[in-house]
DNA sequence: TTGCTCCTCACGTCACGTGAGGTGGC
DNA sequence: TTGCTCCTCACGTCACGTGAGGTGGC
């Protein structure tokens, strides 16, 4: 029973092992070995001063496989030479633990989420052959301070009253329009006739009453948004497309939509360049 | 109703975004914007020769969007670029999205064992106020060839008459020893004695018999391993240790187990410094 | 002498973020 | 003139893997 055949080592009288070798013992590639040493999270026990050649010692597999446990708890290097060399109380350590716990447990969900856009792709294509028309992209919108004017009108077609009296006043005030205008539909059902309607523009005013007009803040959202590309006839399917992508989802509407006209009417362009955004405040449900 | 407040465009006669306004727009940064330019993911529309300026269009919120969507699924940017501008079929689409899909899975499994892993450790910190003293470590150990002399013992303690036909053997033929010496414990349940062990070597020698030792292959395998610092008494508690983690754990042993002597009484050594490494082949369940 | 093992740079990865230093339009 | 927006480098990230080019021991 005897391991004289192995190495010798250089320069201490305990068996120490290149690190070939000791790659081999622990199942760790050398240049990770290396990396380890380069970055002082497992020095080499002895470096030869002629050759370069590092030697580790059999206890150093304690500290490597202590190493590779933390790993898989989805520490970084940086963290786990911390908790073995900078001795962490084990309230620290403790509190590293439940940090990560807490990010895994966060990954998970957006993995599921992710499975189940995957479901919803691989479905698609199954149905139509190709990709999906629409894409539903959820995000924050900021904060936005608004001028608008609010009535219930006959009809969606009939906005034209509302964004003459809107601008009209906007360009007698020399107030700057910081972004595309939109208007929010404040109807909670669909509805044929006498729909009520706020045409609303970005501007940089103080908030307050001007006859008609009203200047306020429009509170930060999460919300589901599309982009539509087309006459605002085919807009119907859109809005179809996004209240069935709402009922799949884990989402839940939660206020009034806005509709964005990014390239409209008054650019003077062919109504199948009209581009506009489609946004639903959600929320997200259990 | 109108964007004349926006910049006009520096080249063209359509409303153009600068890059800034196209980023508040869609919500995504004015350096992703850049990048994803220089990659050539969103070519934006149009660069004034002049300053360099970006200038973008409405439609390309719809690409954006879209980039956005498949990024969420988890493609890479440069699957993504595939997948809009290669015009992919919906067979290969639907192969890379199936790919994907069995990825994540797979990431969603290691990240409930991660889970799981920290429950253990938070558990382990709760009870004994510090880290776990033993590590235990998955890994694969490849085929090994190996010289052994097998026989029934009265005790472990007893191994000596096995490694002196052993290690005699290989002195007089001259085989040299490729790593350390390891048991192989035959027995399905614990003995106090009349034990089946195997003393092997790892040797590069032709497979066969040879009177007392035989040279054989041993299949590769995947096992729990766990080193154990100390003298040969205290391997009790090791083990101990070790199927309280596999009972805990989602493996099964499904062979019989190694002790690997790295560093052994041939060294002449304090027994407090004894390294000794065990494992146990296991199989996943469910 | 030939392999084998070891060494040290240096570069690539992936999707950007973070400055530094400078220009152009209101 | 002062801010504001835009520009282009260049470097950092994280944990290594992949060469290139060279040395030392059997």
């Amino acid at each position: 029973m005897g391991n004289e055949g192995l190495q010798q080592p250089a320069l201490s009288s305990k068996t120490m092992f290149k690190i070939g070798q000791f790659s081999k013992l622990s199942q760790v590639s050398v240049k990770t070995l290396r990396y380890y040493d380069d970055i002082g999270l497992l020095p080499s026990a002895e470096v030869d001063r002629f050759s370069g050649y590092r030697y580790y010692t059999a206890e150093q597999l304690l500290r490597l496989n202590r190493i590779r446990a933390l790993k898989h708890l989805g520490l970084s290097l940086d963290q786990i030479r911390q908790i073995l060399d900078a001795g962490l109380s084990s309230t620290e350590l403790r509190g590293m633990l439940r940090l990560k716990q807490a990010e895994v447990e966060k990954q998970l969900v957006a993995q599921q989420s992710q499975l189940q856009q995957l479901d919803t792709w691989l479905s698609q294509i199954e149905l139509e052959g190709s990709m999906p028309t629409y894409e539903f992209i959820i995000k924050e919108v900021p904060q936005l301070r608004i001028a608008s004017v609010r009535h219930t009108i006959p009809n969606y077609a009939a906005q034209g009253p509302l964004w003459e009296e809107l601008e009209t006043y906007l360009e007698e005030q020399h107030i700057k329009r910081l972004a595309p205008c939109f208007v929010i539909d404040h109807n909670d059902e669909f509805k044929e006739k006498d729909v009520d309607i706020e045409a609303c523009e970005v501007v940089d005013w103080p908030t307050g009453d001007y006859g008609k007009v009203q200047v306020r803040e429009l509170p930060a959202a999460t919300v589901v948004s599309m982009i539509h590309k087309g006459p605002y006839t085919s807009l119907v399917e859109a809005y179809g497309a996004l209240m069935a992508w709402i009922a799949n989802s884990s989402y839940r509407i939660c206020g009034p939509n806005r509709e964005i006209y990014i390239r409209n009417p008054s650019e003077d362009i062919d109504p199948s360049d009209y581009v506009t955004e489609l946004q639903f405040p959600v929320q997200k449900v259990s």
